[in-house]
RNA sequence: CGGGGAGUAGCGCAGCCUGGUAGCGCAUCUGCUUUGGGAGCAGAGGGUCGCAGGUUCGAAUCCUGUCUCCCCGACCA
């Protein structure tokens, strides 16, 4: 993408309002912009970002589960089959068609999958399955705040596992664990399982993700022998019930708690050279309540014997957009937002110090030719601008790579390469960088 | 939902107390000079002062109502 070209509104100062780092960085990077409180429009960096982790929750989900899209607008019937309507309480918005008839825009899904499925599903056969999608949610959350990692209305993957009984519901559970660790990593940032309440979805066993950075919600404790599990192991598959209970209890076993399940009698356990403290934002949390919602809404398959089985239920979500913030704030500095590799917008940029230079821009945009047709994601900064000014625009949008074109480098033959999480530089070819990237 | 604060140009803000037809910085546009980490000079454009009503010869300013946004707390993916 060539910056002259592009809507990318960069704001030299934050606007008000925002508090958290990541707000800030969002609003003043031009990944987003709010339309109402807690509601925002993704721009084309923000947008980039949030497909990006998408493809990554996608891509694990797609190894264990199937993806589906179910609607925003749900009909308020559906959740009085599952007692849910009433109990939800306010955050639910609720809404009204022209005929009258009640609707809510979804907070959740876990009452119109146990429909879907149980109209279609009759056999033990069938079981299990594991059934995701990814999907705007909305919940009228009474203090909206933090930009996307408070909002109202937000991206979210939500999977939902169906198995015949408790043994094959914890497998589901066990291999969503694995999922999400391996998913998490993969975006390069830490996110720790801790024990968690199940709270209003309900249910007996439950864990929630949470990210270390010093803008959390909720303080956290946690054993770092947790950071020492090996995901890649030989052995660890996801049709192996042995080692994936290995795993849970691999992962789970240790303690790793938030401020509202914390139990100082337990910590003081933990070998004090691997306490671990900090503050942690929820980005994931998986849940196994068994028959909840496939009792209150009749779902039940014929068993092996021909007796009727309720199956046993999970469901396990990501807040896909708030990973964008949450990330932000486990990575950035005080030049602005440090992508990780896998989630950038752009994995290069290229900066031209002097536009009015026909070497550099000659050379500029060479290179820029060359990413591209490798396919390489770049963004060009070809505007009339200082050098000065692209390169904290750069800074601020957090590209994992700069080059650096200019005619002090060019007289030698070289560019500058410059990392931007740790901030070295080095003089290579265009050449050079064109074959690193390419490669 | 309780408590507090704020709506004035794209962004950040002043003006309001003490009413007299709107201003500063940045951004934008034009010209010239500059150019390796957010340039300088000169000029220009852009605002129903959140909305509605009231008081007044006259309202951004005073009064009433209303909407929205933000912060703290309680709550929560």
């Amino acid at each position: 993408m060539r910056l002259s070209r592009a809507f990318l509104p960069v704001l030299k100062e934050s606007p008000s309002g925002a508090e958290v780092a990541s707000h800030k960085l969002m609003l003043q990077a031009g990944l987003i912009r709010q339309t109402a409180a807690g509601i925002y429009a993704w721009l084309p960096l923000g947008i980039r970002v949030l497909r990006k982790i998408e493809a990554i929750v996608r891509e694990e989900q797609d190894r264990i589960g199937q993806e589906m899209l179910m609607p925003t607008i749900q009909p308020a019937d559906l959740w009085r089959e599952s007692g849910r309507y009433d109990a939800y309480g306010p955050e639910m918005l609720r809404i009204e068609d022209r005929h009258g008839r009640e609707m809510l825009y979804g907070p959740t899904n876990e009452d119109m999958i146990t429909a879907l499925f149980r109209d279609d599903v009759k056999s033990y056969r069938d079981l299990p399955r594991m059934l995701y999608h990814i999907q705007w949610k909305f919940r009228d959350e009474v203090r909206p705040r933090f930009g996307v990692m408070r909002g109202r209305e937000f991206l979210m993957k939500d999977a939902y596992s169906f198995d015949l009984d408790e043994a094959g519901a914890k497998l589901s559970y066990y291999r969503q664990l694995l999922a999400y660790l391996r998913t998490f990593r993969r975006m390069g940032i830490k996110a720790v399982p801790m024990q968690a309440d199940s709270g209003p979805i309900g249910g007996k066993l439950s864990h929630e993700f949470v990210v270390l950075a010093p803008s959390g919600e909720s303080e956290v404790f946690f054993d770092g022998r947790i950071e020492e599990v090996d995901l890649e192991r030989e052995g660890l598959s996801y049709d192996d019930a042995a080692a994936l209970e290995a795993l849970f209890k691999e992962a789970t076993g240790v303690y790793a708690r938030t401020d509202e399940t914390h139990v100082e009698e337990y910590w003081n356990e933990v070998p004090a050279e691997r306490q671990r403290t900090g503050r942690g934002i929820e980005v994931g949390h998986i849940f196994y309540f068994g028959p909840k919602y496939s009792e209150a809404m009749g779902l039940k398959v014929s068993g092996k014997d021909g007796d009727m089985v309720t199956p046993m239920m999970g469901s396990y979500g990501i807040g896909v957009s708030r990973l964008v913030g949450a990330i932000i704030e486990a990575s950035h500095d005080e030049n602005g937002i440090v992508w990780p590799e896998a989630v950038a917008p752009y994995q290069v940029g290229i900066v031209t110090m002097r536009a009015d230079d026909e070497a550099s821009v000659k050379a500029a945009e060479a290179l820029y030719a060359g990413l591209g047709n490798a396919g390489v994601e770049t963004l060009y900064d070809d505007r009339d601008e200082r050098g000065g000014v692209k390169l904290g625009g750069m800074d601020l949008m957090g590209l994992p790579w700069q080059v650096v074109i200019g005619p002090r480098g060019l007289a030698n033959g070289v560019v500058e390469l410059k990392n931007r999480r740790t901030g070295e530089r080095e003089e290579l070819t265009p050449e050079a960088v064109l074959a690193k990237f390419a490669a």
